[in-house]
RNA sequence: UCAGAGGGUCGGAUGGCCGCGUCCCCGCUUGCCGGGGCCGAGGAAAGUCCGGGCUCCACGAAAACACGGUGCCGGAUAACGUCCGGCGGGGGCGACCCCAGGGAAAGUGCCACAGAAAGCAAACCGCCUGCCGAAGCCCCUCGGGGCAAGGCAGGUAAGGGUGAAAGGGUGCGGUAAGAGCGCACCGCGGACCCGGCGACGGGGACGGCACGGUAAACCCCACCGGGAGCAAAACCGAAUAGGGAUGGCACGCCGCAAGGCAAGCGGGUUUUCGCGCCGCCGUCCGGGUUGGUUGCUUGAGGCGUCCGGCAACGGGCGUCCCAGAUGAAUGGCCAUCCAUCCCCCGCAAGGGGGAGGACAGAACCCGGCUUACAGACCCUCUGACGCA
């Protein structure tokens, strides 16, 4: 599994708007753009969350960005191609969204970026069971 | 039982799987590593409205002035605009609730509309007295007399009317009509006496009554107050450009100088021309951005208990360590249960099914205030009705 880093700079998150391709479902928007060659490892991916006032208030915005972070762990991280930085966005539905539904929204949109990688190298496919849960 | 008043506590619970953050321990393949353990959001963490600690800036001390704040009394406190106990006024049958509650004989201003008049006494309609009284009416002993519209002078403030407010109220006496003019009761002022630390309360000689309201109008009085804030502040400090100091090397030709020429360096290479730089290499210093570290959580601290106090609160003893993130941890999913709501069956007891968690997320830390909030529980008290 790849190396995850988490996105701190403001300034990463300002190149991934404005060089990184970018796709939007119903609850989550997801940017993706190489990691710049100063920091890129071949087994190293980046990621960021981010949810902007329009989202509601101080918790509705925290909590968007927690179920970002759990959907990311369960689709994003075993699954996304390594070299990239990926940002989440957060928008009004994300709160209420089902959290299937959540976890179907980021995995149609890493395949229409085109850094969804199917089960390889042994690893088990990530399908959310219906418990929730990985099947280790 | 119903209706109501005051105060307090809580604000989903338990379990399973997977995860996150600080700290601690262990391991090695020392790394943005692996394993284990403890702890991990609120009563408002919110608004940022007051009061402090802390930090920096300013400043010799103190006072005055200006500006701002506070404003019944006493107490509590580090402090407060907070809290507690009282006082006064208003509301409620009551438990209780509400009050921007210092000074209006220090001065100035204002009092809309209405009204004659809004602050100093005045008088519009009236009422009363005296004098005059043409026209008119009545009487007559024909001389005149009376009534009276009206006019002039004066006395009044009872009645009418306006207003939020009109110079005490009601009644009797009194009077030409009236009037504290006199009297009774009520109200008001009030020397002084008594009680209270005090706000204030009780009594009250005497005074026929004078002194309207407004200080969320200026103002006066008393007390308090430097400014900015953890993005405070301190430290470390890469790369690049630029600044200063210094060491080594280089420093040609013309010209007194200004300057010119040549050489060197710059853009993939070479030549020519044009342009730019005026040395090249090294060392050190200061400033300083991205970033990092500290500040950063042990504190006017929590809990228990005893003592003092009506209480706010204070004191003693014991015990505990209780979030420290920084693109920002405290989460995701599932099951059961507890609230709550809806639907169906049933006369009912009850049964079945479904929905589904209020307001809201620490960001230096305390004390308050204010605002938001589904619902649950507890205590004390009041008024009804009923029972004993």
């Amino acid at each position: 599994m790849a190396l995850v880093l988490r996105l701190q700079r403001r300034a990463d998150f300002l190149r991934a708007a404005r060089l990184g391709r970018k796709w939007a479902m119903p609850g989550l928007v997801v940017q993706a753009v190489a990691t710049p060659p100063a920091r890129a490892r071949d087994d190293t991916l980046r990621l960021g969350f981010t949810a902007s006032r329009k989202v509601g208030g101080a918790v509705l915005r925290n909590r968007a960005k927690r179920r970002l972070r759990e959907a990311a762990r369960l689709i994003l991280v075993p699954r996304a191609e390594p070299g990239y930085d990926y940002v989440l966005i957060g928008r009004p539905q994300t709160v209420d969204r089902p959290f299937t539904a959540l976890l179907q929204d980021l995995q149609t949109a890493l395949k229409r970026l085109g850094r969804y990688r199917s089960a390889e190298g042994g690893q088990a496919p990530a399908e959310p069971s219906e418990n929730g849960t990985r099947t280790p």
